[in-house]
DNA sequence: GTGAAAGCGCTAACAC
DNA sequence: GTGTTAGCGCTTTCAC
């Protein structure tokens, strides 16, 4: 029931066994360079593998106070950014020799205070939050407990380290990539702009229009007014749905649009589809985010890349290697990446 | 740099401030129901709070030997298919108050064999495998030491706990969905048949078609011959292109075809999309994962469910429940659903 | 070079 | 009811 009765040899067994002290076990098995007698080396380390004996390692991290494992809290992974981000985490933590520890808040505050508790509790080495903690205060509370915060896509630069990602001109890089194409009539579709970096997208898309003396038409701009959180994304798909519909049914359309993430822009091009439009022939089509199935659609989709693999690694890397010394945080900035596919068309 | 000055209050400052002893501390905040007078609880509640005290997990799983940990071992947390599985695991193990630890194989079966025995050191309550081990030796090896494992889709249910998913069905009701259409030309299309699964997948299609007496005919078997281990599945992608694309170009053609994957089923659409023909008009496409992308293609795809949440559910609730004390393995097998969706139409 | 012993933070006998 | 103490498995002084 209970793993309770402990099987497994300690390096009292080993010791007794190689004939010595546990002292002297510990160097040879834990020590890289301590001076032990090659004889004696030897016979601890035959008694080992006799043993199979593998350190434990809570004893030692109670002893020391040094953690391998790292968390990631994420609202969901199986919302398609995420295993992108948590990859790029794991495969930089493995890579010295950390664990990662994944936790899914489903957007809810508690379960993430929950689970940043927990990490305090089995002193971890730290967590890399992207999801939307947003309390300040309570960050800093916790870093003062001694758990390094790393913040992936959030206002909290401030506070602790961070890894961002410039909206602003992914935003900008997609207007200007329609606008090349020659594109006039231009629109957004999107979830509600309740979240800093969906206003910054939408701000460097606006920006951009303005910058070329295009103006932006309200009626061009298919905002959903409620935000569901959803398991896998399929809320944005509808959304993308319902609001290609109503583009659809209006008597002005634009000849381009973006969206403000893959799946929508997928829920877009499906429901164009099925009104017998054209993509690229009589929408072109934008995405944002880069995920997988952005480039099994038909016509794959031309978006912008958000290096979501490579954020979860600089993230990781960023947690590990440890900065707590030096009390100014430090703040990566990714840049956005045009990946242009055949949801576009020049006009 | 590292984390090794301890900053946080211990058992002992909590005791010292509500001026009593550690046992006490202990009882009030573990033990829920230890007699403790009113009085003295609510000053170690208050002296707990005050210093922002959680109990050290790692003085307490060392002293109890009992972990709150789960691993699952999976190849790629970015293989559309894992995903859901994790999650499945994840809500289950949060329910009971566990954590789990991911670890990426990446197929690598060094990788693996590494990642157990971390797992090992670790205490963790155990691991469920998703993952190629295969090794019924090392399995048994580990489980002598302590580590319980659950196996998801393997041959392993000889030496410990298993899920497994019907195939054999899957494959046949794949068939039979087809058949019940009219169809009488019926192609199958995907990866090599390397794992037993796959096997089974493609031998309950057979078998349907043969209890339907309708001869299979060796020229509708798409199979690939080399196997790579892709990212996220690009490969089963590719791979479906390209088969349809050789299926498109041979002389006679099935009416339908079952793919052994969504992702390869997608890649198929596309090529058939590519060369003008209509789905289903054309050809009727099947799937099998039903993966979240599978929704949102165009037509939206009929697969087969793999309850791939559910399967990942019970693998943590069953490595949870634990079941040590009897030597008989349980051996959960789970039913394939069909979902139709818009890729098959009646001949 | 090697070993004895203290102690990381906690729980659970055991004594009172 | 409450406190004292041993000890989980390990590392690391400090003696020798």
């Amino acid at each position: 029931m209970e793993n309770t009765k402990r099987n497994k040899p300690t390096i009292y067994d080993v010791a007794k066994l190689a004939n010595t002290s546990i002292a002297t076990v510990s160097r040879v098995l834990g020590d890289a360079d301590y001076p032990v007698t090659m004889e004696l080396k030897k016979r601890v380390l035959q008694a080992a593998e006799e043993l199979y004996y593998v350190p434990n390692l809570l004893g030692r991290q109670l002893k020391t106070n040094k953690s391998m494992d790292i968390a990631v809290i994420i609202p969901n992974i199986s919302n398609p950014f995420y295993p992108e981000l948590v990859l790029g985490i794991e495969d930089a933590a493995r890579m010295e020799g950390y664990h990662v520890l994944l936790c899914s808040s489903h957007r809810d505050l508690h379960a993430e205070q929950q689970y940043i508790t927990s990490m305090l509790q089995k002193e971890v080495k730290g967590v890399i939050i992207a999801s939307q903690i947003g309390n300040i205060d309570f960050i800093q509370k916790i870093q003062g407990m001694g758990l390094n915060i790393v913040a992936i896509e959030q206002n909290l630069n401030e506070c602790c380290n961070s890894i961002y990602f410039d909206y602003f001109k992914a935003g900008f890089m997609a207007a200007e990539h329609l606008i090349n194409l020659r594109h006039k009539d231009i629109g957004f579709i999107g979830s509600p702009l309740t979240r800093e970096n969906r206003i910054s997208l939408y701000q460097g898309f606006v920006r951009c229009l303005k910058d070329h003396n295009l103006l932006f038409r309200e009626e061009f701009c298919y905002l959903a007014t409620v935000e569901k959180e959803s398991h896998n994304g399929i809320y944005e798909f509808d959304n993308g749905r319902n609001m290609a519909r109503q583009m659809i049914g209006s008597k002005n359309r634009p000849t381009a649009v973006f969206c403000n993430n893959d799946i929508t822009a997928i829920g877009v091009m499906h429901e164009l589809l099925n009104s017998g439009m054209g993509i690229p022939g009589d929408v072109s089509v934008v995405g944002f985010d880069n995920i997988f199935a952005s480039q099994i659609t038909h016509p794959p989709l031309t978006t912008i890349d958000q290096s979501t693999y490579e954020m979860g690694k600089i993230a990781a890397q960023v947690l590990i290697g440890g900065m707590k010394k030096q009390q100014t945080y430090v703040s990566h900035i990714l840049k956005p990446k045009l990946v242009e596919r055949a949801s576009t068309r020049e006009l």
